[in-house]
DNA sequence: CTCTTTTTTGAATGTTCATTCAAGATATCT
DNA sequence: AGATATCTTGAATGAACATTCAAAAAAGAG
C-alpha cells in the first residue's frame, strides 16, 4: 500500500559499485549504506539481507550488461566488428584499473560461488546466458563467412568466455597494456579459426 | 635464543587450506587458530599479523606448486607431453570441485590484488616466475619441432596462463567434466599452433 | 646452575560487524 | 477523512572480529 521512496536501479547500481570496490565480504553494512544513503532498516525492507541485495545487485548488473552487450553488436556493420568491439571495450575496461569496471559476475564466482548455493546457481545461470549469446554471435559470424576450421558455435563461445575470465584475472597481475591487448588480438584470432 | 617449537612449513600449508576453503577474508584467526593449532600470540608473534600469515602462505605455496609443477615435467618424455600432462593435471584440479585443489595464487590475485599493494607486488611476481617457466617450456617444445606457426614462446605462454585463469573460473561456474576437458584440448592446441 | 632471550599461553581488549526493532511517517484504498 | 498497510528511521543488540599483553615456559649462552 506503500511503495518504496528509493530508485531500486539506482540503489542497486551503487550496491553494485560498493560490491566492486571492496568484493563482498568486505564490503559493510555501513559502506552499503554509505553507497545507497539507505538505512539499515530499508535494505533489510527491500532486500531481506546483505546477500540479498548482492543477488538483487548481481541481476541488475547482468540486465545492465547485457544490454550493453547488444548495444555494442549492434553499433557495428558486421557481427564479427561487433566481436572485435566487445573484446576493445573488455581490454580498456581491464587496462583502466578501475575496480567499478570489473566484472561482478566473475568476481562473486571467485569470492563465493563455492560458499553458497544460492548464489551458484545466480551465477551458473548468468553464464550459460552469456554464453548463448555469444554462440549467437558465432552463428552470425560463420554466416558472414568470417570463420575458419569446423569448431562449433558452442566450442567457441566457451573458449571465447573462458579467456576473457582469464584476460581478466591475468590484467590485475600484469598490467602492461600492450600485453593486455595483444592477449586480445590473440584470443579473437583463435576463436575466429 | 630459542626457536619455535611449531614446523613452519607444516603450519603455512595448514593456514593455505584455510586460506583456499573461505578465501582470505573470510578466514577469521579463529579458523586460522584452528588450522595452524597455534595460539593467536605464537601467529603474531612468527608472522606478525593476519596479512602476514597469508603472504608467507603465499610464499610456501608458490614454492610447493613450482616443485609439483617441475616434477610433472621431469615425469615425460618430450616437453609436450609435459605441457599435456600439466593441462591434464589442471582439469582434474577443476573437476574434482575441491576448494583446497584450487589456486590459492588466484583466489588472492582476485580477492586483495587490488586492495594491497604489498600483495599485488607478491602476486605479480609470481605470475612472471610462473611465465617465465613457461616461456622456457614452449622454447624446448620448439626445439622438439612441436610448434606450428610463428608466436613467440612469451606470447605462448601469456596465452596459456591467461587460459588456465579462465578455465579455474570458468569451472566454478560451469561444472560439466566433458566440457571442462574439451576447453583444456583446445587450449593447448591453440598454444601450440 | 643462572641469566637472558624468545616463544607460548589464553584471557582480555576495544572495535566493527550484520541484523533487529519499536516508533514514526506516508502513501494508497475505501 | 479515516483506516490500513508498508516503508523509514536510527539507536540498540549481541556476536564475531583482529589484535594485544602480561605472565609462564623453555631453550641456549656463559
Amino acid at each position: 500500500m506503500r511503495s518504496a521512496a528509493f530508485d531500486r536501479e539506482q540503489v542497486l547500481r551503487a550496491a553494485m559499485n560498493a560490491f566492486m570496490e571492496k568484493g563482498y565480504n568486505k564490503t559493510s553494512m555501513q559502506d552499503l549504506k554509505r553507497a545507497t544513503n539507505l538505512h539499515p532498516g530499508s535494505i533489510y525492507c527491500a532486500f531481506e539481507n546483505k546477500k540479498g541485495l548482492l543477488l538483487a545487485a548481481l541481476e541488475q548488473y547482468n540486465q545492465d550488461r547485457t544490454a550493453e552487450l547488444k548495444d555494442i553488436f549492434a553499433a557495428q556493420n558486421s557481427t564479427k566488428c561487433g566481436l572485435k568491439a566487445y573484446l576493445d571495450s573488455i581490454v580498456s575496461e581491464c587496462i583502466s584499473g578501475d575496480p567499478t569496471q570489473a566484472c561482478l559476475s566473475q568476481k562473486a564466482i571467485n569470492e563465493i560461488a563455492q560458499q553458497d548455493d544460492e548464489a551458484q546457481s545466480v551465477l551458473s545461470n548468468q553464464c550459460i546466458l552469456w554464453q548463448s549469446f555469444m554462440c549467437e554471435v558465432f552463428g552470425q559470424i560463420a554466416q558472414e563467412g568470417g570463420l575458419i576450421g569446423s569448431r562449433s558455435a558452442e566450442q567457441r563461445a566457451q573458449s571465447l568466455i573462458v579467456g576473457i575470465y582469464g584476460l581478466r584475472t591475468y590484467s590485475q597481475a600484469q598490467k602492461d597494456p600492450t600485453v593486455i591487448s595483444a592477449i586480445a588480438r590473440q584470443l579473437l584470432s583463435d576463436v575466429c579459426k
